[in-house]
DNA sequence: CGGAACATTGACCCATGTCAAGTGTCGTGG
DNA sequence: CCACGACACTTGACATGGGTCAATGTTCCG
């Protein structure tokens, strides 16, 4: 984890949400492997914004997106949450984002006043929490970066990197993963169109940096080339 | 503080850097009020990224933009740092943004290292730090919806409100206060350019909305329309 | 007073948004 | 197993907000 790092665009790129390494998370890990499971269904609303704070939530499997609304519709996606990730964070009352499911899934759910509790004897988990606070706020920036200065093209090469990273973190092939959004919600993410995220990665395959073999399906073909657009070195392209 | 609120883009929205209030910080207040003063001109940096993140710093009199670049140069500012917002929060070794002057600035310094131990020993402080941490994940949330979602006008009608907010929660005049920062810097914390940025102005002043004496000086005329405009609700003006 | 840095304005262009057809893709029921 | 319907995605034609380049004003400081 990480709020001061990058330089090199490092992991947590884009996956915004902070995973707690499986170290000697021993009392937290604990108290996770404990907490009630809960299962929401694709396109159910995990908390929205305003709700209560009730619950600090690890997911297990499945996908979370997190978002905020303008009042005529816009919306902008802040992170997605995939398993291991948490979601909750923070001190308020309230939630300041929807929570929403982008397929089956299921969650870890702690009692936010319990926890704060144990935080405050607990030196380790306190610490625990704020680099995970740290992560997302890292996440956050890069993604602030990404919609304040990148070209279209940038940004799509930038998400499907930080899928690959993570795919990579996991032990899993860097070059090959399921989307698991559709393309509205990657437009939402990044701050384009539904049919200028199409173009782009249209685009992307006619550059010969990937191909998707089902609309959900990417096959990452030169990402050294792609890192370099994202980073803002390459004529152009 | 709040990473979780807003619904109403609360005070924030904006100006990222936390502030911590003015209460029983006995503690950290205290240590801060004997922390070593340095002072810095405008335009000089106080740490670039990479650097090793050493201290913690609090804004006296001043501000501070901190950004980060990409390889071409474009450069998007995070956030500005006003007298009692905190600088470099976080737990990494080194710094992932840079930080400088835009105007002649004092800073207390406090040495991360000992911060950490005390924070160790101290929920109380811990517990200011994660608030002021969740306040800047908050702030970077607020830009990221700005700059993923809005319009110019949007955008700089919000930036204008965050200011005008500012002022109101130090007791000075909600509508009328100075811009430290250059047309450059308000675009490169917007996602604009200097001429978008200058032509917005314009508008705003044509719509009635505000006054620029001189054009480091607003004067905001209706900042209920200007509310109306940064939450999206306003025929599309 | 003069010059440098900053800001405004205009003319033009282009990346991305908008609107409107198509074309997969997938789950369901016949 | 196929056919249908519902979405999701892609593609094209066109519009436009904001970027780019260039000239002109302002402000401020020495």
């Amino acid at each position: 984890m990480s709020i001061m790092s990058t330089h090199y665009n490092g992991d947590r790129a884009f996956p915004s949400r902070a995973s707690l390494g499986p170290r000697k998370d021993a009392g937290f890990e604990q108290r996770l492997a404990q907490a009630p499971l809960r299962r929401i269904e694709a396109k159910e609303l995990l908390f929205a914004e305003g709700d209560a704070a009730s619950h600090l939530y690890r997911v297990e499997t499945g996908a979370i997106a997190l978002y905020k609304m303008l009042a005529d519709g816009r919306r902008q996606i802040m992170g997605f949450a995939y398993p291991g990730d948490l979601i909750g964070l923070g001190i308020e009352r309230e939630h300041a984002m929807n929570a929403q499911a982008i397929k089956p899934t299921r969650l870890r759910c702690l009692p936010a006043a319990s926890l704060r509790v144990a935080a405050a004897g607990d030196p380790a988990l306190a610490l625990k929490l704020y680099e995970a606070l740290a992560g997302e706020l890292a996440a956050a920036r890069d993604l602030l970066l990404t919609t304040g200065q990148r070209s279209a093209l940038e940004r799509v090469a930038g998400f499907l990197l930080a899928l690959s990273r993570r795919n990579d973190r996991s032990g899993l092939d860097p070059t090959r993963f399921e989307l698991p959004m559709t393309r509205t919600d990657i437009g939402d993410f990044l701050g384009l169109t539904i049919e200028t995220v199409s173009r782009t990665f249209t685009k992307l395959k006619l550059l010969g940096l990937l191909e998707l073999p089902r609309c959900s399906h990417v096959l990452l073909r030169d990402i050294d080339r792609l890192e370099s657009l994202v980073e803002g070195r390459s004529g152009s392209v």
